[in-house]
DNA sequence: TCAAAAGTGTTGAGTCTACACCCATGT
DNA sequence: ACATGGGTGTAGACTCAACACTTTTGA
């Protein structure tokens, strides 16, 4: 096509005004503490990452990892960059959270952020942070109260706490207004909140908790996941039957934890005819 | 805080490299055939929005409504912007669809679209395109066949037929990618059909299927519904049943078709306590 | 020996599907 | 009258939560 061609060329993009375009990344782990008795399973909680902004804007607030994304990189890429950088490990399961693009979301100017959830199984041994950052792994739990969720991001004596009210505008987008004031850099509360509401449902329905473990794993450790996450108990020998269709057995045995040995599992690949 | 206002004046945003900012719309809504029988309910189709280009690139081609987003407004007010000035209505259900961000999918340079799903109720009666632009809608249809996806969207004669795989990143990220070449402009394919298959999922467990029909509704319009999206059929018994969670009965009566006449419905605010 | 977890079996409550059947209407 | 959609009832299949019970290990 000759005029789609001459159309390019007197075309300069660089002329119109235009936002930045950023992503931030809820990284998550579940961590645990060392075993008090030789037998129980030891305590685990669900974590995410956060960083203390050394520069300007929020200096010394903490924050999700996150950047600018760059010219020769998708928006997904550069997600698995900023996840990369700041643990030093390929995060699994990158999915897609929303676009955040509140007007003044950001004191430098117009910057609209792609977020994105992903998870670090736990047995990636992940380096929080580079030399340049502080960063760290916060244990996060939401709660429900009259309408408004709470969130809390707990890191030893540090404790963030933020409400946020559900809101659906005329259109019936539904997003979360932060009330108070901001002890998260940005938006970052909203970011998180809507990004654990959506790891929660999926966990329910046995989605993303394989994730958290290694490819081979039993289903008790498997359970454990979900009921984090979740924070619903379930009898095991539900949880189980009703997990069997996503798994398959591997034929190796899990051992030297002072019970009896566990079947281990992987997670089944296709939807096998019944 | 003195360093971060002597911080910010002395930031400069358009200092640097940066993408610029679109957003797409996939429209939907339900249209009718005139009826051939008195009695019998006209055959309904699921049909979406597409626009032919007047400008390059991609001139003459078919395309969803989008545009550049503003810089004095948010994301999601760009999609209503968008939606609203191609229909003449303000769309309902606004959803989140994804980011496409490919580094070739547009010509004129790097352009990352955020893309919306949203539905018009069939009483409103969009006017389809401004006097500037030919828009028209397509009846569109999604079938598996040995697991690629096939879209099809018509309109009279003309048929746009693309193949897209299925396709999972190492990192889980799941994106479609077309097969052969484009009859659509830019990458819409990819983006309506990802916008499909959210709304089939939703359509299956009673999700945004009220927002096709007016606020008062019958329950075997409700049901028609929701067996044009998932192009699955139900037993008119069973459906009532299970859909009786999410409606209420308004006390009005449906009348003057050529059978009896059926109560009229409207959507279940609230999760009421059982 | 025994605490802890692995794993199987069963029962009763509830849900879902398919089908049979009657109702009310406008032409 | 009758085709068409509105609406209720119900038997059998299936699913699921809860609980009882046996197995196996390491210290």
């Amino acid at each position: 096509m000759e005029s789609e061609k001459k159309f390019l060329e007197g075309y300069n993009i660089e002329s119109y005004d235009r936002p930045s375009v950023t992503t931030d990344v809820v990284i998550y782990t579940i961590r645990q503490d060392d075993s008090d008795s030789f037998r129980k399973d030891p305590e685990k909680r669900l974590s995410v990452l956060l960083i203390e902004r050394a520069e300007h804007p929020f200096k010394n607030k903490w924050a999700l990892p996150g950047g600018f994304v760059r010219m020769d990189e998708t928006v997904p890429d550069a997600a698995i960059r900023e996840a990369k950088e700041e643990t030093g490990v390929k995060p699994s399961a990158l999915v897609y959270t929303g676009v955040f693009s509140g007007l003044s979301r950001d004191p430098r100017g117009r910057i609209i952020s792609n977020a994105f959830t992903c998870i670090l199984s736990n047995n990636e041994k992940a380096t929080a942070g580079t030399d340049a950052s502080n960063a760290g792994w916060f244990d996060i739990s939401v709660r429900e109260e009259d309408g408004q969720y709470i969130l809390t991001l707990k890191k030893d004596e540090l404790i963030f706490t933020e409400r946020l009210q559900k809101n659906q505008d005329t259109s019936g987008m539904t997003s979360y207004i932060k009330c108070g004031d901001n002890s998260l850099a940005f938006d970052h509360s909203e970011i998180i909140l809507t990004s654990f509401l959506q790891l929660r449902e999926k966990a329910e329905s046995f989605g993303l908790i394989f994730d958290f473990l290694p490819p081979e794993f039993t289903l008790a450790e498997l359970q454990r996941v979900q009921e984090i996450i979740t924070d619903k108990a379930s009898v095991p020998a539900n949880f189980r039957r009703k997990v069997s269709e996503y798994v398959e057995e591997t034929g190796n045995i899990s051992g030297g934890a002072g019970h009896r040995p566990a079947m281990l599992y992987r997670r089944r690949v296709k939807e096998d005819v019944k």
